[in-house]
DNA sequence: CCCATTATAATGAGGT
DNA sequence: ACCTCATTTGCTTCAC
DNA sequence: GTGAAGCAACGGTTCA
DNA sequence: TGAACCGTATAATGGG
């Protein structure tokens, strides 16, 4: 499941990832609260739509686009907190959480970490096969996050994601460990995903 | 109740307010979270912890420091996190949250914006009557929070907080909408709460 | 292959 | 409902 | 009383 | 276990 968190908008998207690098939109969905209620029930409607989809779905993975700040702290502490809702979701499910920044994102769906919104939509149609453009914008988003965690995570490759079983202890720590002890003799498919979990572990 | 958020280590503190401006502390928990689990699962645990307090004391308002970014967007943005799922918990519950700035809470107890932390301690400690300083750093900005939140909106004064009774909408707007339409003629009190609540409400 | 440089967002309000 | 455009912290304190 | 300026924190690691 | 100190973003792109 990919997630474009936001406060006004948070995007939700789940897909299941095919070995031969394409995919299938399972849902998507866009949460919307409005600048009239309290913060407090605009976080709270969001956590309570990534529940229902978490439990709905029960997905092997959240990825979601990690939380970015330049110029802007209010807006940034506000999407920070909604983000937060939504991965303690998915830890209460046991589910990993994974994180990836914008550039990875955007990188990884179109081979070129400054595209602009149009190509990475339209990669996502093709991707996903989708019959025309992704409604609402931050839809698009949600989908090439999760795209972009199938890929560097290897789902379909060679190695898939194992789904953590216990709610005190990070799911990848293992694997993690086990990857990081040989760190040499490896395909760049390999480096790619060792990479990003290291990175993705940091956070 | 009131909250210090962090990611690291989140203060909360329990304080039953008295109309003579002093206080009684009911409870103090510092719920610390260390940096090898990982994020998503401190995260909950902080949410947790929040859960079981709201649950176990039902307090009638959860007042909480507002997040502050300047030069360090990773910590601003891991506090915000935290900070969501607390007060997503309160407005599951119908609590209403209020948020204070460092300045307020230091400026409410101490009648100086720009007090060290010892001057705090000493006068949390005296306001409450407390035996000693408060033992974990954070339980002593926990516990300011609470307090100024007291104070400014008039807890104790001639005016209370009315807890909050509907999910969907914010509490406080019907007082505050009623308040905003009288906005004269009103005591020094009343005039404070007014303000407090018009700045709480923006966020 | 390694190093230096640089680009990066989201909200709220208002109009269509 | 979608899209476009402009904005980008807030409070205490001190000086006047 | 009004207006202008300055300042605010936390996480990770290491040591006692 | 608790206290003190230091740093404060990251990753893709392009060039050496």
């Amino acid at each position: 499941m990919g997630v474009d968190p936001g406060l006004t908008r948070c995007g939700f998207a789940v897909v299941q990832m095919q070995p031969n690098r394409s995919g299938e939109s399972l849902h998507v969905e866009v949460k919307g609260t409005s600048s009239d209620e309290d913060l407090a029930v605009r976080i709270l409607a969001i956590q309570r739509a990534a529940e229902q989809l978490l439990d709905e779905f029960a997905p092997d993975v959240l990825a979601i686009e990690r939380v970015f700040s330049s110029a802007n702290a209010p807006t940034a502490i506000a999407t920070a907190q909604a983000s937060g809702v939504v991965i303690a979701a998915a830890a209460a499910r046991g589910i990993p959480v994974a994180w990836h920044t914008p550039s990875e994102v955007k990188a990884a769906v179109t081979d070129d970490g400054r595209a602009d919104k149009d190509a990475v939509a339209r990669m996502v149609a093709r991707i996903l096969n989708l019959p025309g453009l992704p409604k609402p914008v931050d839809a698009t988003d949600a989908y090439a996050v999760a795209i972009c965690h199938g890929w560097r995570s290897g789902v379909g490759a060679k190695f898939n994601m194992t789904a953590a079983t216990a709610t005190h202890q990070g799911a990848r720590t293992a694997l993690q460990k086990a990857a990081a002890q040989r760190s040499t003799g490896m395909t760049a498919a390999q480096r790619a995903w060792q990479d990003a979990e290291r990175r993705a572990a940091r956070r």
